[in-house]
DNA sequence: CCCTAATGGATAATTAATTATCGATAAAAA
DNA sequence: TTTTTATCGATAATTAATTATCCATTAGGG
């Protein structure tokens, strides 16, 4: 086996940030009753470079037709499937607060194959509470349910302060990956991944194309 | 002036990403009462190379050196100027929700210049009150609000299907940024940058890793 | 005062990502 | 049926970002 099969390359990481872009493009179409969209319709909405569309949509292995574009649902199944979003993840949250609760109530995530299952405060105070529908529970629960339900995904949104010993918590439990709001590096075994949000680092985005102006 | 001054050279996106993080760590070295800090103290701490960590540094423009690192009173000053954080940017927020609430919530921004002066929402069961310290006022109020007080940059925290509208108000108010939470890509004139904020693509991107394992 | 070792800073090499070029294809028009 | 043209897909060129190498500097130890 040397050169028969397609080469499973590697799918840069800007493009799998685009991903979700023309997914919701592509939903809009098919929800528009349109049966082809093209690399040009997602360049003109999306505002991107025809060339780096056709780059980017060439890793989902499908065809597009010359004159048509691509079908849209067969293009929307391909997606999910490159992003694993198809079959649904369970997960928890860590820190109900404002925005965890922001977090809990976003409509999209389920769409994108992401289900809370429940929340996780150290506050009594919030303990037993609903939020969007989850109960929240106290932190010493959070083993047993996440061992019970096999859940291998945690998202972190408390204080600055408890984040790495959120994580900690977490990699206890055995989570495989988690989703880091809090602005911190956290220090986790190999086999557990991070991804870290920051928005902080948009804003200096902002900050310096705003007086620089690019 | 051919070689004289030093040249203004412009600074990767993926460095200006990463300046907040040195910015806090550097502020946690403060309160600590350290006097120096050193690449290798960031390397340690960010999970970065230690290469990496010069190179941005070196935008700062401070010299550092040899055996002890920087000033920490000095980087943090060149930190903030590189990313005019010293002087504050007031800024209006529309779509009180959830997310408006977190964002308005979060103690960070004050700390990087960032003045949020007042909310706003469609929503009349909203107006009038107060989130986090600051009114929520119609958004017929708006454009009046931002002409007064010269406000220059707007966030959008509305549900995807009113984001456009929202930012043709920001901009016929003669707002010049925009940091937009909104999953749509807005259409804006030249002049006013749009920075977004995306969710689904950091989520996009921790699938990924949990399936293929990177 | 001299030596050692850690670190900064400049330059170069490598890798990753974007953008360009061009021939092939197939729908739509003539 | 033939021609036209928009779009795809492969390959190549360019640009951006990361990583490596090497020398200079200087605090700290002997």
């Amino acid at each position: 086996m040397s050169e028969d099969s397609q080469i499973q390359k590697i799918i840069p990481l800007p493009t799998i940030r685009r991903m979700p872009n023309y997914l919701r493009v592509t939903g809009d179409f098919l929800e528009e009753g349109k049966e082809w969209i093209s690399t040009t319709d997602f360049s003109d909405i999306l505002g991107l470079k025809p060339i780096q569309v056709r780059k980017d949509l060439a890793f989902t292995g499908l065809a597009g037709k010359p004159r048509l574009g691509f079908e849209v649902p067969l293009l929307i199944k391909a997606i999910n499937d490159l992003l694993g979003w198809n079959n649904s993840t369970d997960a928890v949250l860590v820190g109900a607060g404002a925005l965890g609760s922001a977090i809990m109530g976003f409509r999209g995530f389920a769409e994108h194959g992401l289900n809370i299952v429940a929340a996780f405060d150290a506050n009594p105070a919030l303990v037993g509470k609903e939020i969007h529908g989850k109960t929240v529970f106290a932190l010493d629960k959070l083993e047993n349910l996440v061992h019970r339900m096999g859940i291998t995904m945690g998202i972190i949104t408390v204080p600055e302060a408890v984040g790495q010993e959120t994580a900690d918590l977490l990699v206890e439990a055995g989570i495989k990956g988690i989703w880091n709001f809090c602005p911190v590096t956290l220090r986790v075994p190999d086999d557990v991944i991070v991804q870290r949000e920051d928005l902080s680092s948009g804003l200096a985005v902002l900050s310096v194309r705003l007086t620089e102006g690019r």
